[in-house]
DNA sequence: AGTCACACGTGAGTC
DNA sequence: TGACTCACGTGTGAC
């Protein structure tokens, strides 16, 4: 872990971000242990997830202490306080809760700021990972962002992938750029995947903290005087374990078939040896993958995603293969190795390589998927938009909230039909006694009204003068439906008609007739009057009431008394 | 990678399981190498994942493919044939796409099952990750099984991390059962949580293949003869590396300071460099963390989730620590290795358990994700609920989709205040020119007839004089239904009189009229009268009419209008 | 803290 | 096969 405390600033960004996306905590520490006379540990650089906080309320509030907090310098001369105790102790993972925190920490800050926290000592330092306390911290997207991290546009070559390449300044990632969370879309519509941008999962807004440049230099290290190798001429890999008895691809041999035998019974204990195994085989390569030396002319592999076909018969492979009971030279062993290495550095690019491979495809959804996404975004706009509309018809005062635009849509409706219903009823029943002309006028104004006109439904409703029921909460309506040239009976007519009042709450028959008459050639007419009593606690709408009993009647002349 | 040549059949079973997850293929073979004279690869072991086909409908296809795939035997004197490429030419890596691979196949069975395939040869064979053409596969689900494995239950402490557990078989875990998936949870009720378990992220069904026993057994190396070390017994990690100039960890660090001065202008590089500098210290353990060997008593330090305080002051560490220029005897350096040996394997350690937490809280939702869930379910629900009676209310006919209910429910808004506003004017028209009128003699004349008799149900059938319909085969008739004393609603009966006449072939309605009013205490009264034209053409019954009717009635009165 | 409401992306079904 | 709809689980903000 020291290596973190050597790397540049940039570098130790980059790489403080990969290990707080890796393990999940909102922030890291990098205590950097300053030789006596000063003998403590200051904060050397550090990373602070703003998005990932518990609560957005409290995170200005952690931020702030998170700023005094690294502010702070720890005497590594207490033995009991954190951070320092990882350091001293030489403890390389130690992990404290909060009541462990509570107890070691030398301030107030400390105290309300440690959650969980993991103190990595090393001879550099310390660093101190963040966790949180809060199990619900969005653990997915952490997932998500870790393991899908930016596309790649072009397949990386060994060499490539190896070597350092060149900067291209220009050549910005549009995923990295950070972007504040927001709640609806429906305020940017006109460029349609412009506001994709905006959704793919984004990057932590990951604020790395700078310090003076005086402390960006790697911190002499106390307790190892020799310096690490920073020189770029290449080392040969294969002097490096040439004279160890067992190579680290045959110890991961040797820990592989350790545990051949065994059989897991337990998923999860199969899933941590399973894991295990695979670390093992991970920790064969002896870290050669990041090497800056180019790989020797004919002994390496050429890049396999792209599937170049390296002469084989001149590899060393081929002489190995062709001759399996060759001596154990040294030189066979160092092919040997040099193969296992060159497999394992295969490995782990192939690892490297499928791991970006997910990413590409879990971030590039083959544009099927973005399109569902934006038309399923489309659709829930206009949606949303249907709502509006609709709320906006309600009568004022109503929450907007959805569910309630429904329900008081709902009621609103049936209060309008029930208005609609009343006023014609009125309507007809001023009409029926407005001339004194009995019955006559009564038909023929009704016929003059609807039946005249070549419109097949007629549909009256009048109030009746209701001095009979005084009360203002009831009131007596006729309903007079006319439907004419229609070979449908009048039963059908008078039963779906019924089955409608049945259906409506406030409603109630008092009496009707209903008579069918011959009418020109050869279509009857079907008039039905009847007298309803309306309880009007609710509104009552008499106009959407003669509309549901036009649509009715409509409804049942078009569908031409097909019902059973 | 010849590690998985070597295990036993549930190891590599698990093995194989984990690496497709781990890689999104859906298929995988170990190809093992038969050696002379029979020189050819033979299908060793795989694993084929049913569920993540491209198309279900061709899946069954793409399995019998794979089943005849899996019994082919390939010869490894060809040089340019799949698979025996990457294995002949020692290639631990080769990717291809498919229009290689058909170049490459050497059956027809082959060309037709080929996708994209990953050959990672080794000295026992050949492993082949078969990935598919298709990108739409479940990568995310791929991931997220990958990264969230079984919940562990316990913590691990680093003895039991390392040593092989015994069984526990009756600790399933109830993730692993595999479900259908299902469209809606609306119909099922009654459980709140028991619906919970079928919404669980399934686990593919993985189909793992199994082959007769003699083929288990681990295939000889032809290249190799020196067998893999398969002892049990503890191999001292510190002699490992221990005259070889540079450790591991040095060389990791050394990987390390060579990039870090490199500045990471592009984002992709950048997380690559870091993948691979996070691997570099990955790699610096020698797969210790497999050993079964005990830990050295004072050496190692505790599991780091639970926080052990190790004495520290007996440590190496703290040895080390108080004499930080001490020369470099090989003593020193021994203990500066084994101490970054212990740094190393506590870091992987760190990781597996990092991983393991990150499993543990996505996996268990900490029953406040779950409330959360059917709270969210039950409001989905009830929104649908109101969206269902929302449309119910509206004209019949209208879509039952979700936003053709919103619009069709404002048009039918706008349309019902129209018919308000009109009428209301109408209503006002008509009011201003009211005669004071009176009437209303309405159904005096008819409360004497049948109110008087006591009993419920009343039906009496009477002849109409027909001086209009002169013809014989045509009489018309006067129906007359009084029920009283039930609460009976008058619609019902009419509803119920009327299917019934429809039924009723040579009776065609010709008008009728109904009418309600109080009787007495609380019992209303209802009468219809119904004049009917019979069609006498068969025989026509008066008395089994009237008491199919009287039968009509009085069902209706005993079901007491419980019809919806 | 806890409840509620909403939007999001995604898998699946339907036409 | 593609366009469309829906339900689901989840993240997140507001009260």
């Amino acid at each position: 872990m020291d290596t973190a405390f050597q790397l540049d600033e940039g570098s130790r960004a980059s790489f403080l971000r990969l290990i707080m996306q890796s393990f999940g905590c909102f922030y890291i520490c990098l205590w950097s242990y300053m030789p006596p006379p000063s003998n403590c540990l200051f904060f050397l650089d550090g990373v602070y997830d703003e998005e990932n906080q518990p609560s957005s309320s409290s995170g200005n509030q952690a931020r702030r202490l998170f700023d005094e907090y690294r502010q702070s310098i720890f005497n590594v001369v207490e033995n009991e306080c954190v951070p320092g105790f990882a350091f001293r102790n030489s403890l390389p993972n130690l992990e404290l809760q909060e009541i462990d925190l509570q107890r070691l920490a030398s301030s107030s800050v400390q105290r309300q700021f440690y959650q969980t926290a993991v103190f990595m000592g090393c001879k550099s330092g310390e660093i101190e990972l963040g966790l949180s306390n809060v199990p619900q911290i969005n653990i997915k997207r952490e997932l998500m962002r870790n393991w899908l991290p930016e596309a790649f546009t072009r397949q990386l070559s060994p060499h490539t992938a190896v070597a350092n390449r060149p900067n291209n300044p220009d050549q910005q990632n549009p995923l990295s750029s950070s972007s504040s969370s927001f709640r609806s879309l429906s305020t940017m519509d006109s460029p349609e995947y412009s506001s994709i941008l905006f959704n793919i999962p984004t990057t932590t807004t990951t604020s790395h903290i700078n310090i003076p440049e005086v402390f960006t230099q790697p911190a002499p290290n106390p307790l190892q005087p020799i310096n690490i190798v920073t020189s770029l001429e290449p080392m040969p890999p294969l002097n490096i374990i040439s004279s160890s008895i067992t190579s680290p691809h045959q110890q991961a041999l040797q820990a592989f078939s350790r545990i051949r035998n065994t059989q897991f019974p337990n998923p999860e204990i199969e899933d941590a040896a399973m894991t295990r195994a695979i670390l093992a085989v991970l920790s064969a390569s002896p870290s050669s993958s990041s090497s800056h030396q180019p790989p020797p002319q004919t002994n390496v592999p050429p890049s396999s995603s792209t599937a170049h076909f390296l002469t084989p018969k001149t590899s060393a492979f081929k002489t190995y293969n062709s001759s399996p009971l060759a001596p154990r030279t040294p030189k066979s062993a160092n092919v040997r190795k040099q193969i296992m290495l060159k497999r394992s550095i295969s490995f782990l690019r192939s690892l490297n390589l499928m791991r970006l491979r997910e990413g590409i495809q879990a971030t590039r959804p083959t544009s099927s998927q973005l399109h569902h996404m934006i038309s399923e975004r489309k659709r829930r706009e206009k949606l949303n938009e249907s709502f509006h509309t609709l709320k906006s018809l309600l009568p004022p005062g109503t929450k907007k909230d959805k569910a309630s635009v429904l329900t008081t849509a709902r009621e609103y409706l049936i209060s309008l039909r029930a208005q609609v219903a009343e006023l014609s009823k009125r309507n007809q029943q001023l009409e029926a006694r407005l001339p004194p002309a009995a019955k006559e006028a009564y038909n023929e104004e009704a016929a003059a009204a609807a039946g005249s006109s070549n419109e097949r439904v007629s549909v009256t409703l009048t109030r009746v003068a209701s001095e009979s029921t005084p009360d203002q909460d009831q009131q007596i309506f006729d309903l007079q439906v006319v439907l004419r040239s229609v070979e449908c009976c009048t039963e059908d007519m008078v039963i779906r008609i019924l089955e409608f009042l049945k259906r409506v709450n406030n409603v109630s028959l008092m009496s009707m007739e209903a008579n069918t008459w011959m009418s020109g050639s050869d279509s009857n007419v079907n008039r039905v009057i009847l007298r309803l009593r309306v309880d009007q606690g609710t509104e009552w709408d008499e106009a959407a009431f003669q509309e549901a009993v036009r649509r009715v009647v409509a409804d049942l002349a078009l569908n031409n008394c097909s019902n059973p």
